[in-house]
RNA sequence: GCGGGGGUAGCUCAGUGGUAGAGCUCCUGCCUUCCAAGCAGGUUGUCGCGGGUUCGAGUCCCGUCCCCCGCUCCA
């Protein structure tokens, strides 16, 4: 079984999303709403199956880690106090001639003075985003001087400093770090990423509220009510699956970037010291879990951020990234929060967040290793690298397939009585009933067509097992199992199917 | 936000001013044996939306929404 990459692209997946019910545009009849999707009969369950497995192997699986639900809008305070209503902003410089966007925290600018005879004076300014060396290029130099035209002369005449950006870009001597244009820089622009609305049914007299634009807060603020419901000791995690919301500039790519989504984050409190430690066996650990759901590990890679790169909040950062059909793009961050949430809630809410070291006799503020990852862009990573188009043997179709894990495929096993004829119904609705109430996860039968047909259809939306009733079953009371990856068949007892079938279905978990 | 491409049946698309089409899918029936099979039938459209020009608009004009690629960023 090959698959390649290039046989996936993304029109096919959305394609096949919308066919099979994976994946629809949300509000279709209205032609649409920007960057929001909704999850169909399909999608539901692989989204939800995934989700299940995350719960399964961070909560239930370990026992150093508790599950919360928080609400979504939370007091806007929470927001200050997280760095959100100050920090979350983007300031975002345009240039009015070649219409690129830039964030004005990662805009350089250097004034460039000339030196004569102990006098200097300001030649001319130069920006640049994320130079490597801190420096502005000879080139650049040349070109904002206009020395190249002189002959040039050494750098020996020049003489950088730094300055503020924003005060650069009023002053309109700063050119574009792209096309180099003066005056075409606009002043830094604001864009809060925090969607507003209202509680309270007047809109002037409501106060304000935000969508929570990550479920982390809610962690944090309960962090004090888990420790004395739970009587947890260091270390221990929360985990939240829910929805957040950001205001993204650029949405896109399907439902890889969206304005809803969904993340399934852990905030793991750890002893100060110990952090570094626990960052790297969370950073594995998370790695894994998208191998073992059949992830193929060349399409994962792990990249640890630059420090110039890090958010607010974090000391240390890695993201585990999937090679989409786009390029790589990240799955998961897991971060070191260190103390800064606890912290800044402490000091926000007067109230003490903190932990009392039975040991040392001592109150100490955990530090918190955060994996955070997006259940929608995993559910489209495992769709993406599940997809495959097989020649089929003998004729000229391909066979689409989605060779998903059995534990996350939203059909666990599909019943097919080989035709419609009526002497097979009631054993098929008697296989049917009896898997539905022995199998965990969905089951659908399916008499419509040619059986060939249905296999396919079972095969696109990823069904690891189509079970077929024939004429012989009705003599020795025994069922076909079909296997979706190899298309071999066994036979098997009907009283020994839903045993057959749960030890093939979570055999292959491990 | 800017540039480029696009929006016609469930899907992929054809249709350059004159009766809305094709392939696949899907549905019904027949078939005692297994991989989109065969035979016989059948359903499907606010041509993204709103205006305008015209005797007549899927087609031309204006506006608008949405999708894709790029610039940017994160889960």
């Amino acid at each position: 079984m090959v698959r390649s990459l290039e046989k996936v692209d993304m029109d096919k997946i959305v394609s096949l999303c919308k066919r099979r019910g994976f994946i629809f545009q949300s509000s279709e009849i209205y032609g649409g709403l920007g960057s929001t999707w909704d999850y169909g009969p399909m999608g539901v369950e692989l989204k939800r199956n995934v989700k299940d497995a995350w719960w399964r192997s961070v909560v239930w699986e370990r026992d150093d880690m508790v599950g919360l639900d928080a609400a979504i809008l939370m007091h806007p305070r929470v927001w200050k106090a997280s760095g959100h209503l100050e920090g979350f902003v983007d300031p975002l410089v345009e240039c009015s001639w070649c219409h690129r966007r830039f964030r004005a925290d990662h805009l350089v600018a250097w004034d460039v003075y000339g030196v004569n005879r102990g006098s200097e004076w300001l030649l001319g300014q130069v920006a640049d985003v994320d130079p490597p060396n801190n420096q502005p290029s000879q080139q650049v130099l040349y070109e904002i001087t206009g020395l190249a035209d002189k002959g040039g002369f050494g750098t020996s005449h020049y003489k950088i400093s730094d300055r503020p950006i924003e005060e650069l870009i009023m002053t309109g001597r700063l050119p574009c770090p792209v096309c180099r244009t003066l005056r075409t820089l606009s002043p830094p622009r604001n864009f809060n990423l925090m969607l507003k609305t209202f509680l309270g049914p007047v809109e002037d007299t409501a106060s304000t509220v935000y969508m929570r634009p990550e479920t982390a807060q809610g962690i944090f603020v309960n962090f004090q009510n888990v420790l004395t419901a739970t009587r947890r000791k260091l270390p221990f995690g929360i985990a939240q699956i829910g929805k957040a919301f950001r205001n993204e500039i650029t949405p896109g790519n399907f439902v890889f970037r969206t304005r809803e989504f969904e993340q399934m984050e852990i905030e793991f409190f750890v002893k100060p010291g110990t952090d570094e430690e626990w960052h790297q066996r969370w950073v594995q650990e998370r790695l894994q879990w998208y191998v073992k759901l059949g992830i193929r590990q060349e399409n994962l890679r792990l990249r640890r951020h630059g420090k110039d790169e890090l958010a607010h909040y974090a000391k240390d950062c890695y993201d585990i990234d999937y090679r989409f059909p786009w390029g790589w793009a990240e799955l998961e961050g897991i971060a070191n929060r260190t103390d800064f949430d606890l912290k800044a809630h402490s000091a926000e809410s007067g109230l003490p967040l903190a932990y009392f070291d039975e040991e040392t006799k001592e109150h100490v503020v955990p530090y918190v290793i955060e994996p955070s990852g997006g259940a929608d862009r995993a559910a489209l990573a495992f769709l993406i690298d599940a997809y495959d188009e097989e020649p089929d043997p003998g004729q000229k179709e391909i066979r689409t397939v989605l060779h998903l894990h059995p534990s996350i495929a939203p059909v666990k096993v599909a019943v097919l009585p080989l035709s419609r004829n009526e002497r097979l119904v009631p054993t098929a609705r008697q296989v049917y009933d009896t898997l539905r109430s022995r199998l965990r996860g969905l089951v659908q039968y399916d008499d419509a067509q040619s059986i060939g047909r249905r296999y396919r259809r079972q095969d696109e939306i990823g069904t690891p097992f189509c079970v077929t009733i024939d004429f012989q079953s009705l003599e020795d009371n025994a069922v076909t199992i079909r296997d979706r990856d190899t298309m071999a068949q066994v036979r098997v007892p009907i009283a020994e199917l839903a045993d057959a079938l749960a030890k093939r279905l979570e055999g292959q978990d491990s």
